[in-house]
DNA sequence: TTTTAATTACGAAACTTTTCGTATTATATT
DNA sequence: AATATAATACGAAAAGTTTCGTAATTAAAA
């Protein structure tokens, strides 16, 4: 089992993975201006973050340039399964149906959606245990 | 709003609070020996975490034997809401449908929870944005 | 060319969480 | 009553995360 798949990312680096993985590659001044805009932090704080993350193979860089351009190494959907395993495992266990409901409460999703969703129940009925 | 609503605990605080969660109230000792069994750690490793809890709000503990007895003070609903509007608001970002397909996969759901999801789907369908 | 501005490197401080060792106190056993 | 056992109290170390200041380097501007 692949180790990136397991490792999860401190609440700092998601942020950053956030942007990553929004514009696919980034440099920090990049990535720090959008931090900012949210969160009262330094420059060399997100560059310090971004070259520990790098150390740990979260992300990889390419320093042909001065300024040097990050790409994360984690895809948004390996981590997304890695955190909600995390939750079914841990504090839904047993309630997974309670966790899906939750979500249904929180936003208003899109009729598209909601009928997505409604077909892709369809494939879990009629299964037998 | 209520502060005891947004505090997330941390990884061994929701391994405690699972138990306590499970078993209304226990000693330290009840607490400590089911993580034992599943993870290498002193006894006073757990005793000092719910000390810290307790002062911290998360439990209470009667104190008037020597073997305190210790209650969460957080529900478990409370709690698992908390995360998840965590999730949605930060990973899981405009790919709400992608969570609840995703915990669909996790877990084969009893025909009876896939019928009240069905059902609880209904409740948003039809609605004007 | 000289000066200014922007970037990286990096150590270390500040914080938080987790872990443990030791002392003290209370209960149970002999 | 004396001894052994079990519990709490608590400081502090260990480990992990986040933050920042300063120095060195490179590029751009004057």
């Amino acid at each position: 089992m692949n180790e990136l798949k397991k490792y999860q990312p401190t609440e700092s680096e998601l942020e950053i993975l956030q942007i990553l993985w929004d514009k696919g590659s980034a440099t920090v001044r990049d990535v720090h201006d959008l931090i900012e805009s949210v969160k009262d932090t330094g420059y060399t704080t997100t560059l310090k973050l971004m070259q520990i993350m790098t150390d740990k193979g979260l992300l990889e860089r390419e320093t042909g340039n001065r300024t040097h351009v990050y790409k994360p190494l984690l895809t948004r959907e390996k981590t997304q399964e890695s955190f909600l395993n995390k939750m079914l495992n841990g504090l839904f266990k047993g309630a997974e149906s309670r966790l899906i409901m939750g979500a249904l409460d929180n936003k208003q999703l899109a009729p598209a959606e909601l009928q997505q969703i409604k077909e892709y129940l369809k494939q879990f009925e009629n299964k037998q245990p």
